[in-house]
DNA sequence: CGGCCAACATACCACGGGTATGGCCGGGCA
DNA sequence: TGCCCGGCCATACCCGTGGTATGTTGGCCG
């Protein structure tokens, strides 16, 4: 059985994961510059004592907001991703699920926008490595490895496509029918990878399932 | 004859474009949040005074930086695409012109990176819609006008098309050796153009340039 | 049960954006 | 030429905010 669990630990982590909620929605609302300490602390019910009790700072506690939003796209696209269905249909499950998760706001303005503002573009770069452009890239890998796909260079391209992605993300959020412009831009990504697959009878084998 | 600019406005004008340049510099170097307002007034030789006298704040003093970096890409790219040749050959220029341009730390830093966050995504897409986004549109329309694409949707591939440029921008940038990063992005994107292009004898005329 | 330390609260500092006010000089006018 | 006006800019100041240093409390362990 486990060593239970101190009674301390349970109120630490409690307020801990408060301050992060409480930072998610106020970045996500007013943006980094926006948002005052004091003003997440009061919403978590705390004082910037704790807050800086448990972050060393706002670049911190911006991150511990980002890991948040991030891992929840993470997770969706991984089961995904790894799921049921030939390389194909998973690619595509995973670019339908990515545009989709691009329509939440604080994944939008926290992990899309401000990150590599405030993070800084290197340290953005190496978190998003193991994020959602890792998961964009092994699919696109995915795809390559198949057979499915004419074998492109797989880091410049998926680079180039999480590019089109993030900035398709806002375009789709502030457009007036988002459900609409996503299809759209879903639409057109599909027929460019249409334009590169190959024909059936090219792919080296593929069982009639995944 | 045109009437003789005194020599107060002379003054005046010198010292907003030095307070223009010094900003352009500092903000490159440290960023928005990075640059306080003292240090872009002492590098121009003035004080706080004079910067609120000609910019009503921070903001619009970033927004002038922007308008200097975007302008200077704005007038290259206008020439080669407004220039001799086939549009093929201009949309082609034009978009090694632009990846040329995306080097300049400036450029990426101010106008790419930091102005939709500073500017608010909202006020940026409007005024990229007249400067280089606006290009890469037309460069696209241009394609299609002459019949040496498909017809793709022009409004929504430009849109990708930008995203996937502005974010191979930094890529090529902070690469160690960016020359070689560019070549690769470059060629990429000309396959992927390529593959919409229409076949010879499908095009309505077209000399034998290629 | 007593001390101890993590988990906070409180008080304070420094810096930087913004503002109010004062001074200076070029230039139009008599 | 004298003079004052107004644009141009400097100086002094305010205050919100990130960060720090110190005080306080309550759970856990001996």
């Amino acid at each position: 059985m486990p060593t239970l669990r101190s009674r301390r630990l349970d109120y630490s982590e409690s307020t801990r994961s408060a301050l992060v909620e409480s930072a998610v929605e106020l970045f996500t609302k007013r943006g980094y510059a926006g948002t005052s300490l004091d003003e997440v602390a009061k919403r978590a019910r705390v004082t910037k004592g704790a807050l800086y009790h448990h972050f060393s700072g706002k670049q911190a506690l911006f991150e511990a907001a980002f890991d948040a939003v991030e891992s929840l796209v993470y997770d969706r696209l991984q089961k995904i991703m790894t799921g049921k269905g030939t390389a194909w249909e998973r690619a595509l499950g995973g670019l339908k699920a990515f545009i989709g998760s691009c329509l939440d706001p604080a994944y939008q303005r926290i992990a899309i926008h401000e990150a590599p503002v405030v993070m800084g573009w290197e340290r953005w770069r190496e978190a998003e490595e193991q994020c959602s452009f890792g998961l964009v890239r092994s699919g696109l890998q995915l795809l390559v490895d198949a057979g499915e796909v004419e074998p492109v260079p797989v880091e410049v391209t998926s680079r180039l496509l999480f590019g089109a992605l993030s900035s398709a993300a806002t375009e789709i959020a502030s457009a007036a029918d988002p459900k609409k412009v996503g299809a759209e831009i879903e639409d057109v990504i599909v027929r460019m990878l249409l334009r590169v697959r190959r024909p059936a009878d090219e792919v080296p084998e593929r069982p009639a399932a995944g």
